[in-house]
DNA sequence: CACTAATCGAGACGGTACGTCTTGTCTTAGA
DNA sequence: TCTAAGACAAGACGTACCGTCTCGATTAGTG
């Protein structure tokens, strides 16, 4: 629908959209997000912060949800997942990451809000958050753990990525805005669990091979 | 439950609050809550569903979230936590309800919503939401673990209740809401992974005492 | 209905009515209704203020505006008719008085108020108001009036009292709530205006009498 | 009348206001009005009446009491000032319009209310009520004087048409509200009583031109 | 002295309206 | 065609009152 220039030298009828438009209203939407959480976050407040108006904003998300899964999409986009030499090692800083994501209660919020808002419409919103979130972070954990496949740490059928990544996610999700601040202590007891998952697996596949 | 002011023979002043009032109103909320999702659920719709004054909703609770807390948490109440013998059992039956209850994108949808309204204002509706929801959970993870100890099957060094309850159920959570419905094979790679964990422990145990 | 004591010996039964209570029910009513107007007196206020509950002022009164006009009332029975020697100076001792009570907001905007209320339930409110109020103002009237034919400074036909009343009575107050503050200059204007009607009923009279 | 900002060829930015919705609202203001009386008129029916969302209401009109103003004035607009050929005959008809719209009571109860508020808010609504209503009337009232001066019935000295237009709209309201209908006995009464003040002055000043 | 009958304070209750806020759509002028 | 500005219908929010009600406690007179 959206024909993000690039590829398509055929450009469209009428007055071109601005190109710092779509931005400034990223932008804004972030910040009220942080401000006030997706629940009060309105069209009115970003729209009046990007210095734009509401028919601006509708024209390019078809809804306050929409615009705040773009929005929570680009905090996300700028996780980093670096190499860390181990599969103990990218385990260690890629909960440390998610810890410090959701520990702000703009992202942690946000992200509980389109979760709850993905119940309530599985089909819209829904496909909206698993697409542009829920991807993302299960990415993550792949990358993780393929390296880790790579290096001959683990081997592939040790491992379900998908309910590894429910697992980092969502005890880290749940940590944060159900119990208390997701500090070292659980940090530290989430990796020692899934080292321990790690330890019973090989320790059961060196056994098996043994035999 | 509730000892109003120490005596307990000494009424309130003025005329009783109505005996079936507050139990309409929770049923109309969960079902309210069902239909329409937290967001969407209106005090205005309880109220008619209910057969009450708006007014008499807010004599009971601050605000439209505090009775959405008390709705899910009515739900929450139902949770029966039998002794199936052993851990391994109760663990399945605890995950299996866990994800009975969250798939249901109203209860799921609603709970995530909460969570987000906690991360939005901590100290009002986040000690609501942790004082009547997480703790519930977390007492029900507790009482398993608490018979596995009796048992003999673990020790109480063994597991970190805490963790374990933001595990289970934010990784529940976490797999309703975000990647599909949490289904047997979901359960059972979960109920490996923890089984796993103990597994590991345990013959670390063994091996220290037989060091 | 009421059987105020006096000539009935025979006391109602039950616990009697706290004397003070009207008396504090009335102040409490005056000082609400200076300070926030008929629409903005409330029962709920006026109770507070009397150290009274909600009931006892119903058991008295049967609504907000009978209330209200009782404290009118109150306000009204205060005034003096003295006799100041001469029509002219009864006059001037009247339109001053009834100035010096309609310019108080309180008083002008609370009998506006309840006239408005008059005009809604001619057969309830209405009765009331012209009852306990408009009769009182009128009877002042009156007084004077006859004082004057008394004098003989006019005869009976020269004055109908009602009209007179009204026109007093409304012009002052039309004067204070519409189109200003009824200063010395306006009550002139009106005693002069009255002093010219009866100057010329006066020679009237007198060429008649001559012919 | 307004002037929109200087220049009337600059439109005001946005979506244009709907032509039909003021009148619209009006109209159901003013039955409303009638039908309610204006403590009981109110803006939920108002708005359901004009087939209008509440928010436009409140677009227009900053709260319920200048709705009621602008409706009131409406039906203020419509009296017909004509030249009846005499001062006694303007008089007549003036001192008849007058008790004919007062002697309605959602009219006359309307006035009241309003000068009521007067008293309560002299800044916001006084000033709302002074500048719709009153003003209205005493340019009736002056109408009439000035054609009684062009025609040389009376010297502009003679008569201070503020206190002449507080005189009959006063009495005529207090009349109506506060002591009865305004019929044409009293109708007759004010009229001579007006007459009787014209007589005075006139036969003083040519007493005075005499000398 | 118990009984009856009303009062009192307190506050719950069903209603109703307030004025505010937000959503998503629309309608204009101008770029 | 896009943009800014803002009108619009819809509808929920939480607050404030109204007038009624239901309590327990009080306070007389009557049997």
């Amino acid at each position: 629908m959206t024909t993000r220039a690039g590829h398509s030298r055929h450009r469209r009828p009428g007055r071109p959209r601005e190109e710092a438009t779509e931005q400034a209203i990223t932008l804004a939407a972030r910040q009220v997000l942080a401000d006030r959480g997706v629940a009060r976050m309105s069209m009115e407040h970003v729209a009046a912060r990007a210095g734009v108006a509401k028919s601006t904003l509708y024209r390019r998300w078809p809804s306050k949800v929409e615009l705040a899964v773009h929005a929570v999409a680009a905090v996300f986009d700028e996780i980093e997942v670096g190499d860390h030499g181990s599969l103990a090692a990218d385990m260690r800083a890629g909960v440390d990451e998610a810890a410090r994501l959701l520990r702000d209660p703009s992202t942690g919020g946000a992200y509980a809000a389109l979760l709850a808002e993905s119940a309530r419409d599985p089909e819209g919103v829904g496909v909206a958050v698993r697409g542009s979130l829920s991807t993302r972070l299960h990415a993550l954990v792949a990358t993780s753990v393929e390296r880790a496949i790579g290096r001959g740490e683990i081997t592939p059928e040790m491992v379900d990525v998908d309910l590894l990544a429910d697992v980092v996610v969502g005890s880290v999700m749940h940590r944060a805005l159900a119990t208390g601040v997701p500090d070292e202590a659980f940090v530290d007891g989430l990796i020692e669990l899934l080292a321990d998952v790690a330890y019973a697996r090989l320790s059961r596949a060196a056994r098996n091979a043994g035999t």
